[in-house]
DNA sequence: TACCGAATGATACATCATTGCATTAACGGG
DNA sequence: CCCGTTAATGCAATGATGTATCATTCGGTA
C-alpha cells in the first residue's frame, strides 16, 4: 500500500475518496476473493462476469444493471444488452460476491468477505452512495423471534439501512454553515 | 396465467378466507382508520385516492401499483394513467395507512393501526400471499445498535421477511408431495 | 370575479427485468 | 480429431415499475 498512490482519475463523476484508500489494491483483492468463491462453488468466472464485478467492485456504491451497462459501454464503446449483465450479476449473486439491496433496485460487491455463516446488512451512505456491510445477526434473530412470536416460518429476512457513513457523518455540513441553500 | 382460466383464484376479485374473516368489515374499518389518519396530519381523502386505498385494503395481498391499476380498471371500464395511482399511493403512504414492500415493490395496507410510534415489520406469505405486520421494536434496534457500533447513523431501516403464514405453515404438505396445485 | 394552490389528466419517457430463441465457446468421450 | 452435450453469450422484443412535464380542473378565498 503505498500512500504515494496513483489515484484513478478516471471516474470523475464520483465524489469518492474521503479518506485514502487504495482503490486498485481494494479492487484486486476483491477479484482474487472473487475467484476464489467461484472456485469454491464451482461455477465459472468468466470475462464477462469478471467485467462486470470490476465495475461494481470498482465502485462502492450500489448499481444498477443499466449503470453497469453504461459504465461498461462507455469504457468498451460496446454496448450489451441489458440481458447479459443480469446474467453475470445472477452469476455473481450465486457466487455470493455481490448482493441485491432491494430498497434500491441495486448491486454492490462485498469488500469483506462473509467468514462463516455470518449474516450482514448492508447501509447505504445518502450523500456518498457508499455501501458498507456490517454484522447482522443480531438483527436476524430478532426477526426470527418476531416471526416465530406469531406463527409465521421465516424462510427469507430481508434487511437493509441507509443513513450516513461514519465519514459523513462526521464531516461539517458546509451548505449550512455557509448558509447557502438557496430555499428552504 | 391462463387468460382463459375463469376463476383467477390468486388475483381474482375477493374472498380470500382462510379461517372466517367479514372482509367487508375489515375494510371499512381500514377506511375508518384512514380517514382518520388524513385527519390527522390534515392531508385530504380524496375520491381517487379512496378509491385506491380500498382496492388495496380490500386485498390483503401486497399490490403493485399496476395491479392497483388493472383492478380499477375492471370496475370501472376506465384505466388511469399510473402516475395517478402512484400519486394517490404516496398520498396513502404519507398518511401512513399503506406501507410498501421493498422487496417486492409492492404495497399493502395496515389492517391493523400502528397505536403508538411502535415500528413493525411486514411478513408476506409465499402461498397465499397474506401480508402481516408484526411488532419490530427488537429488530429496528438492533439494526441501530449495529449501524451505531460501526459509526453509521441510521436514518432510514428497512425490515421484512416471506415465508408461511401461520394458517400456510399448519397446512398438511400433502400437496406438495403430490404436486398438486394448492388454493389457499 | 379573479386568482391561487392542490389534485388530477395526459403524453411521453426512464428505469428495471425477463422471455425466447439463435449462436458460440468449453469440455469430455468416442 | 470430430462430435455431442452443456454452459455461456448475443440479440430482439417485451413486460414491469416508476417519473418528468405540462395542461386542466376544482375548491377556496380575497
Amino acid at each position: 500500500m503505498t500512500p504515494s498512490a496513483k489515484v484513478d482519475q478516471q471516474h470523475s463523476m464520483e465524489p469518492r475518496d474521503h479518506g485514502q484508500h487504495d482503490h486498485g489494491a481494494c479492487v484486486l483483492s476483491a477479484l482474487e476473493r472473487a475467484r476464489t468463491a467461484f472456485g469454491d462453488k464451482g461455477i465459472k468466472l468468466t470475462p464477462l462476469r469478471q467485467r462486470v464485478f470490476e465495475e461494481i467492485a470498482g465502485s462502492h456504491d450500489a448499481l444498477g444493471a443499466y449503470e453497469v451497462l453504461d459504465r461498461m459501454a462507455r469504457k468498451s464503446g460496446e454496448r450489451l444488452a441489458p440481458i447479459s449483465v443480469y446474467r453475470a450479476i445472477d452469476a455473481l449473486l450465486a457466487a455470493g460476491v455481490v448482493h441485491r439491496i432491494e430498497s434500491k433496485n441495486a448491486f454492490f460487491a462485498c469488500h469483506a468477505p462473509h467468514q462463516g455463516q455470518e449474516r450482514h446488512i448492508a447501509l447505504v451512505c445518502e450523500r456518498c452512495q457508499t455501501v458498507i456491510e456490517v454484522s447482522g445477526a443480531d438483527i436476524f434473530a430478532a426477526m426470527e423471534t418476531a416471526s416465530a412470536a406469531c406463527g409465521f416460518k421465516l424462510s427469507l429476512a430481508v434487511a437493509e439501512g441507509s443513513g450516513l457513513c461514519p465519514a459523513c457523518a462526521t464531516l461539517p455540513t458546509i451548505a449550512q454553515a455557509t448558509g447557502m441553500v438557496t430555499q428552504p
